[in-house]
DNA sequence: CTGAGCACCTGAGGGC
DNA sequence: TGCCCTCAGGTGCTCA
């Protein structure tokens, strides 16, 4: 999937299509993805009053007080225009600006109509953690929230209750620049390796979302385009390859069936 | 409450 | 060519 910058890229592609457009065609041509999808009737013909992102999902405010709630899950992408209906283009939405797909070939995505009210107390969205990239999250937020964590730091920090939008690849790589090692437990970190945490969560988040997101086999840009941040993965599937740092064999092993990747000199239990 | 493991699902790629 | 295995960006549920 797209990670946060896979995400925050999609929301500003599609962006000029839906934001302040009426849907003039919604088409779901799927009985659910996660969880059940909504039906077109009560979609169509409303309004795209705004659009937001919070942790992964894309929400888009309707001129009727509902929203609709956008998850891309693992393999999910939204396309502009898209020439010919392909397998697996499961949602369309068409507004006099164009038309916005919604491929997902693994639906693990999500496509929900809420009313807006229940947003905030909706299950999916109510014990979120703080955005990353948000004033909230500092190094005294942190070191609170992970006193009593006695779990590796990596799987950590993709707990959406302890921080949002940092996923596998983001999580290596913010390690990789902190120099901390993915297995170190959590509640071990101190004040000085948070600091150093936060500021590189949100330097490459910052990093990935201006090189456009990742492009990842399932990735690209709403307008087609390749991200181009994968170019500049420092451990992300790089096993065996050297360290940009050191040239030591960057090592890959698999936490809460997950892999990582570190570089065993660089970052030291 | 916590942590570990499994679940959802398709498709790509490697080995034989 | 084809079969079988493993792996992939997420996240919520169940069970011990």
């Amino acid at each position: 999937m797209p990670e946060l910058p896979e995400v925050e890229t999609t929301l500003h592609g599609a962006s000029p299509t839906l934001l302040h457009q009426p849907l003039t065609g919604v088409t779901i041509r799927v009985p659910k993805l996660r969880l059940p999808t909504p039906n077109a009737a009560n979609i169509q013909g409303q309004t795209v009053i705004n659009l937001e992102r919070r942790a992964k999902y894309i929400l888009a405010h309707l001129s009727n007080h509902t929203t609709l709630l956008l998850h891309l899950g693992m393999s999910g992408r939204l396309t502009i225009n898209k020439p010919a209906l392909e397998k697996n283009d499961h949602i369309l939405l068409q507004t006099p600006k164009g038309t916005i797909t919604f491929t997902d070939p693994r639906r693990f995505g999500l496509f929900l109509h809420l009313p807006t009210s229940q947003l905030a107390s909706h299950p999916l969205l109510k014990n979120l953690g703080p955005e990353p990239l948000g004033a909230t999250f500092t190094t005294s937020y942190l070191h609170q929230a992970l006193q009593k964590k006695s779990t590796a730091i990596k799987p950590t920090l993709m707990d959406n209750h302890i921080v949002v939008g940092v996923g596998n690849i983001y999580a290596s790589e913010s390690l990789f620049r902190s120099h901390i090692h993915p297995q170190t437990r959590a509640h071990q970190l101190t004040k000085s390796h948070l600091n150093q945490l936060i500021k590189h969560i949100k330097q490459t988040l910052t990093d990935a979302i201006k090189a456009g997101g990742s492009s990842l086999k399932d990735f690209t840009h709403s307008n087609g385009q390749l991200g181009y941040f994968q170019s500049q993965f420092n451990v992300y599937g790089r096993e065996n390859q050297p360290c940009h740092r050191c040239q030591t064999k960057i090592k890959k092993i698999t936490q809460a069936q997950r892999a990582t990747f570190f570089c065993p000199t660089c970052q030291k239990l």
